[in-house]
RNA sequence: GGCCCGGUCGCCUAGUGGUCCAGGGCGCUUCCCUUUCAAGGAAGAGGUCAGGGGUUCGAAUCCCCUCCGGGCUACCA
């Protein structure tokens, strides 16, 4: 039978780095088994709805290269796939398990609830509701039903063992006595998470259930639920979370959480994909590098580690900076054309793009090394024309060599220009690396960037001719 | 407090009773390469396998206890 996986979340905010890596594996699984892919969104909490969430969660999910096959608008057979245009079929349901005489009408007060609580606290008791509710005679509760605001909840059993053998963790317990009678249906008509997404996991035919770790704890709650409907339980995994540095679960006071904001500061989908794919897997031999493609080849639900792993930026930097350098040239040009101007020469990009590659960790990392031949806007510290140990009469006869020697070369191409600067720094009696930092400067503005002789070239000797004057006048002036 | 999950170098991890005086990667240090910075190459520092008891000829690996961290404990997901 083909595997039928869902993503399900709720529109409270961007899409979340760390649930990006729940999607990840859900996604990898349905494909490796030629499974179907299914997104699902859970807005049954009116209250935190984020406008534009869906929208984050679409494009996110898109740009890392996560597809699916059903959700709310690529419809499918299960549609609508957007809890919220749902609500029939949970009341429905609800209402069956009243029939059933698996669940009850409560109509206490959230007051009356908050109150019972604070009493239970004060006393040291468990919190949890005292099912005053429970024994209202059926035809009673139906009739109050109707004019009174209420909620639907789960008649648990008293005792019993509830369990699971999860795909990661193995077999977990729990005791039914440790659940309350929980909402399944709440006043204003929506379903409680916990209903939802038992009814449309078994309506939707939901073969494997993986989710995030912080959802074991309501693993019994739904046991319950699929009990009370006579439905079979699906195999759950339940994935480690992605924690901040701190060991908490990641979140925005961690930094940016949002997929959009790594797109936005230059990381690759690619590498975002690998970093986060190792956090909490491995292939269990040395190979770390691997592509969307190569995931749903080798990985597998066994090798998903138990432990959460704590988020760390600089290996994800690394990562980026492996798949920059693994970008076809053309292929880099094309990605960099968002974080370059737009005005910026496409010829002109192109060629200086192969001299950059493995120097940038992120794609915003290209505009401040490049920008020197693209605009003649350079300002920069004239002491930095000055080589340490030199000083400024030095430099500036160096300067005037320098000039002199490049004013004659022709072609003015690396090739030329390389010789040419080695010869001068030999008659000078100068190390390369000290004749170098005077010219680069002055056509860069930096005292670090791209090779310099082919910068030389691709600037062209009209304005690096202008640029090594300016920097002579500039040091004249100089007191050192 | 209760229930549950987890605990191998700073971080991601390999390891499922012997070949582990614990391997790889990131980061860090040093060196090489070198026109800067990167990239690349080489070397190195870094771990009482949370701690303590067992079991066993032998334990990071099995059992028990303790400690620490986390999640949940809502008409939030």
């Amino acid at each position: 039978m083909s595997v039928r996986l869902r993503f399900a979340p709720s529109p409270t905010g961007a899409l979340h780095i760390g649930s990006v890596r729940t999607f990840l594996y859900n996604y990898v699984f349905a494909r490796q088994r030629g499974g179907t892919f299914i997104l699902r969104v859970e807005d049954t909490d009116q209250e935190r709805l984020v406008p534009g969430a869906i929208d984050s969660i679409y494009d996110g999910l898109h740009w890392l290269g996560i597809t699916w096959d059903e959700g709310p608008r690529e419809g499918g057979p299960h549609a609508p796939y957007v809890q919220s245009e749902r609500l029939p079929l949970y009341r429905k349901h609800a209402e069956e398990l009243i029939a059933k005489g698996a669940a009850y009408y409560c109509f206490c007060s959230k007051e009356r609830l908050a109150e019972l609580r604070r009493e239970q606290e004060a006393r040291h008791e468990l919190t949890r509701y005292d099912r005053h509710c429970r024994n209202i005679p059926a035809a009673e509760a139906a009739e109050r039903a109707k004019s009174e605001s209420h909620v639907i909840r789960l008649k648990v059993p008293d005792e019993g063992t509830l369990a699971i053998d999860d795909l990661v963790h193995g077999r977990i317990e729990w005791q039914a006595n440790t659940i309350e009678d929980q909402v399944l249906l709440k006043s204003d008509g929506y379903p409680t998470y916990h209903l939802a997404v038992v009814v449309d996991d078994h309506v939707m035919g939901i073969t494997h259930i993986m989710r995030g770790e912080e959802w074991v704890a309501s693993v019994p709650k739904h046991l319950l639920i699929y009990r009370a409907f006579g439905w079979d339980v699906p195999p759950m995994a339940h994935v480690p979370d992605v924690l901040g540095p701190d060991g908490k679960k990641l979140s925005k006071r961690h930094g940016s959480t949002a997929v959009s904001q790594f797109r936005d500061d230059g990381y690759l989908p690619e590498a975002l994909v690998n970093y986060l794919a190792l956090v909490g897997w491995s292939p269990g031999t040395e190979d770390e590098l691997f592509s969307m493609e190569d995931l749903v080849r080798v990985w597998k639900i066994e090798q998903v580690q138990s432990a959460g792993g704590k988020w760390d930026k600089e290996r994800l930097d690394f990562f980026n900076g492996v798949w920059i350098r693994r970008l076809p040239v053309e292929e880099l040009v094309r990605r960099l054309r968002d974080f370059v101007p737009a005005e910026w020469d496409e010829g002109l990009l192109r060629q200086v793009t192969p001299l950059i590659q493995e120097r940038m960790k992120t794609l915003k990392d290209a505009k401040d090394q490049i920008a020197f031949l693209f605009t003649d806007d350079l300002s920069y510290d004239r002491t930095a024309l000055i080589p340490k140990k030199k000083d400024q009469a030095g430099t500036l006869q160096t300067l005037a060599r320098s000039l002199a020697v490049l004013r004659s070369a022709s072609p003015f191409t690396a090739a030329l220009i390389r010789p040419t600067l080695e010869a001068l720094a030999e008659e000078l009696g100068w190390e390369r690396r000290d004749l170098s930092q005077p010219i680069r400067v002055a056509i860069t503005g930096r005292t670090v960037g791209p090779p310099l002789y082919e910068s030389l070239e691709l600037l062209g000797k009209e304005k690096a001719i202008a640029r090594l004057e300016t920097a002579q006048e500039l040091l004249t002036g100089v007191k050192v």
